[in-house]
RNA sequence: GCCCCCGUAGCUCAACAGGCUAGAGCGGCGGCCUUUUAAGCCGAGGGUUGUGAGUUCGAGUCUCACCGGGGGCACCA
């Protein structure tokens, strides 16, 4: 019985004719290559019909084709763009010609040709010469409607990127973001550094960890859910002002703003507090914002707006969460008393937090910074210097989701192990959520941490408002997915 | 982890209330065409309807389980 006859076998067969006829499928360069953006910057004023000696040698993937006989259209994409092709058997020769117009879409080619502007007016390279480059032997997604089904879009996003122009200029953007910000704070005296991503022991923020098993060591090790402990005890040794850019790991639910590996940025500057920070996040995002292009109606030029955790659950929801200060029944009263859904079991820090989350993020459309949170909630922030109970550490929300979180950095060491023995106290409670007591974190801080100001930002979300994409899946290139 | 929705050709979609051999466009294949642009025209192909059970004379359609995805909740950033 014959194999059933599939689609992609059409391109097994050119594969073996173009070898039988000698050519080579898959050579091994092309040099000399220039984007086809290029082209049409330098020649895009011809009038339709105008013809140029201007030569220019394109290589990419054959986007679309439309055949008349012995001339052809040929729709050519590279990373900058299109350029329409047109090959004439007059020019190339019957041969060559037979050979480039039975290509397939998805093939790559280089070509070497002419500038001229077509009839119709569209700027095109006159084909006289061509190689073929790579053979595709899939197709490639549908060329009109692109490729639509979130599933195969995440998964082989090669072909989302190849059918969907706009993802593709998105995840250019993302790329220039990054470059955006190293410059910025390289400019600005920010040594880059990197720390371990395997750690014995996780710190940094409130989260669970990856764990993972070093062999020849017969001992598990965490994937890192922050940088910050590191980073703190380089400043310790000196070196002032350091960045790192990277991936933490976080072994939490997946949803449109959280995926369980995410690109962090933190920075930690020595003699500043809570407000450089500020200062330097909304320079820094509106500095970026203006390299790359902003889309959206998002105002991130300085300052931004700044309120207190305090106000901002007063504006929203008319509690006080400060009048009872830890008194959990009476803020489970106030917000029943209000119709406000609320978990009252919880301890009263988390219910502050859950009234942020649910009531103050979600509305917060413009850059805003949330200042100064109670100090359960914030183990490695130094207490409020006039408000007691309180951190100064603040939040960043925008497009309603948080990008930003910082602090004046907890640099008394007597301090920071009371911190870590109160959440000790919550790991017994049955918190999962909780920093693990950190004794080479505390011994750095016994040798003196200058006061510090450290700020984490996510790239991942930052992306999103700059792009005004409202799920993390559009702007990580390969997302989690199920097996 | 829980709830709701979805899964048909390489891609985008059809298929009345369960009823003939599951259709169309794009792509691919053969042919015609020397300025088209979702090119056009002619022709012939392409399917284990996510997987597995079940109900029925008969299942893409109904039921159950599983796999995968989306949205929401919970948790978090």
């Amino acid at each position: 019985m014959a194999e059933p006859h599939r689609p992609d076998d059409d391109r097994r067969t050119k594969l073996d004719r173009l070898r039988e006829a000698g050519v080579d499928p898959f050579p091994h360069t092309f040099p000399g290559v220039r984007p086809v953006a290029e082209v049409h910057a330098a020649h895009d004023g011809l009038e339709a019909g105008e013809e140029t000696d201007a030569s220019y040698r394109v290589a990419g993937r054959i986007a679309a084709r439309r055949g008349h006989g012995k001339a052809a259209f040929i729709d050519l994409a590279d990373r900058s763009g299109r350029l329409q092709l047109h090959a004439r058997a007059d020019i190339l020769g019957e041969e060559s010609f037979e050979r480039l117009v039975g290509l397939d879409l998805g093939d790559l080619i280089g070509v070497d040709g002419t500038a001229f502007k077509s009839r119709r007016g569209e700027l095109s390279l006159r084909v006289t010469d061509w190689v073929l480059l790579a053979k595709s032997l899939r197709a490639p997604p549908e060329k009109f409607h692109g490729l639509e089904d979130v599933e195969t879009r995440y998964r082989h996003r090669e072909l989302d990127l190849i059918a969907n122009d706009e993802v593709r200029e998105l995840f250019i953007v993302r790329s220039r973001v990054i470059a955006a910000i190293r410059r910025f704070l390289d400019e600005r005296g920010f040594l880059e550094v990197e720390t371990p991503v395997l750690q014995p022991l996780y710190g940094g923020a409130l989260s669970r960890p990856f764990v993972t098993h070093h062999n020849a060591l017969d001992r598990d090790l965490y994937l890192r859910i922050a940088t910050e402990l590191y980073l703190k005890r380089l400043i310790v040794g000196g070196l002032e002002r350091v960045y790192e850019l990277g991936k933490d790991f976080r072994n939490e639910g997946i949803s449109h703003k959280h995926n369980p590996e995410f690109t962090m940025l933190e920075w930690y500057e020595a003699y500043a507090d809570y407000e450089d920070g500020a200062r330097l996040l909304e320079e820094l995002v509106a500095h970026v914002a203006a390299e790359v292009g902003q889309s959206g109606g998002l105002d991130l030029s300085p300052p931004w707006r700044r309120i207190t955790l305090r106000e901002a659950i007063l504006e929203k929801t008319g509690i006080d969460v400060l009048a009872g200060r830890g008194d959990a029944r009476a803020l489970a009263a106030a917000t029943r008393e209000r119709g406000l859904e609320l978990d009252e079991d919880e301890p009263w820090p988390k219910m502050v937090d859950s009234l942020l989350s649910k009531h103050v993020e979600p509305t917060l459309e413009q850059p805003t910074f949330v200042f100064d949170y109670p100090v359960e909630l914030s183990p490695f922030a130094k207490a409020h210097r006039s408000e007691p109970g309180l951190v100064e550490r603040w939040e960043c929300f925008a497009s309603g989701i948080e990008i930003a979180n910082a602090f004046t950095e907890l640099n008394d060491p007597d301090e920071q192990r009371a911190r870590f023995e109160a959440q000790r106290r919550q790991t017994e409670e049955g918190d999962e959520e909780t920093q693990p007591y950190d004794e080479d974190f505390v011994r750095a801080l016994e040798h003196g941490m200058p006061p510090t100001s450290g700020v984490g930002l996510g790239i991942d979300r930052l992306v999103m408002v700059l792009t005004e994409r409202t799920s993390i899946r559009e702007v990580v290139l390969f997302p989690a997915m199920r097996t």
